[in-house]
DNA sequence: CACGCAGTTGATACAATATCTCAAAATCAG
DNA sequence: CTGATTTTGAGATATTGTATCAACTGCGTG
């Protein structure tokens, strides 16, 4: 009987990755986070549940995760860290207020026709998107 | 006789802000770079052009621009370096392909209609976006 | 279920990048 | 021109990510 692994796990496996306790570790603290996470909280999460863990395993799962776009790093204040989101199916949507740097996340979007447009015509294979407002919310118009 | 500024500048000072000249000179190196420069690019090229103007100003500066949503920091490939972008009316898109990061901008965006929708709703008030798209080039599929 | 190899890891030193501080300078309204 | 105010620049410092490489591990094979 094989072990069961999440779905982006599987992912991770059917792109010819092994599932690490490092990978597997961090993947398990970005699901469990609510989005949003720099890397230094990623870290902090991580070490809490295994101290063993180095951190260049977790930035490099950073970097593979993006690359498979299973996360996507976004910038929302400093220029100096990132935060990272998941791509549930493969897109994401917020609204970045440019005052007080809230973010406000919504869902729908429709933007399946235009990914269809541009694969034709560019002759690309989309796997996901994110698309950022910016602008001032509701407490800071 | 008052002196001519560029339209941004304008915005920035309409803000409140004053025209210096290390703010207009990191404006002017923005404006003259295709876009997609790193911060190391954008200081290198200002301390070409004067190089008495200090790093902290270039990077106070690229905060200040951004807040302002006269440009946007965006994360191409390493999670160390962001790289910025005009958004030239207030918008910018873009796909990176996720295996040689390589960046094709696009025009075409049919978002007006959303951000009207996202203002009413949401009590907002909107005053650019960006949009990436993720996945593999022509080169890389 | 042991074997073995390629992929992966972790410690540490290092590199790159951004922020802080504060006296001095520059902007700009009046 | 003058003065109130914002902004600047140098450099030390903090933060963040990468390189290196021997040791280890996931996982396919038999
Ligand atoms: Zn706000
Ligand atoms: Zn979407
Ligand atoms: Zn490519
Ligand atoms: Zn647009």
């Amino acid at each position: 009987m094989s072990e069961e692994f999440s779905p982006r796990a599987q992912r991770l496996r059917d792109a010819g990755h092994k599932l690490t306790h490092a990978r597997l570790t961090v993947l398990s603290v970005l699901e469990e986070s609510g989005g949003h996470v720099t890397s230094a909280e990623v870290l902090e999460q991580v070490n809490e549940r295994d101290s063993t863990i180095g951190r260049a395993s977790v930035f490099r799962t950073l970097d593979l995760l993006t690359a498979l776009s299973i996360i996507r790093p976004t910038f929302i204040h400093t220029s100096l860290t990132p935060t990272y989101v998941l791509l549930p199916d493969g897109h994401h949507h917020h609204i970045i207020c440019t005052n007080c740097n809230r973010v406000i996340e919504f869902e729908e979007c429709g933007l399946g026709a235009m990914a269809a447009e541009l694969e034709q015509r560019l002759h690309v294979k989309l796997s996901g998107h994110l698309l950022e407002f910016y602008g001032l919310c509701d407490r800071c118009c």
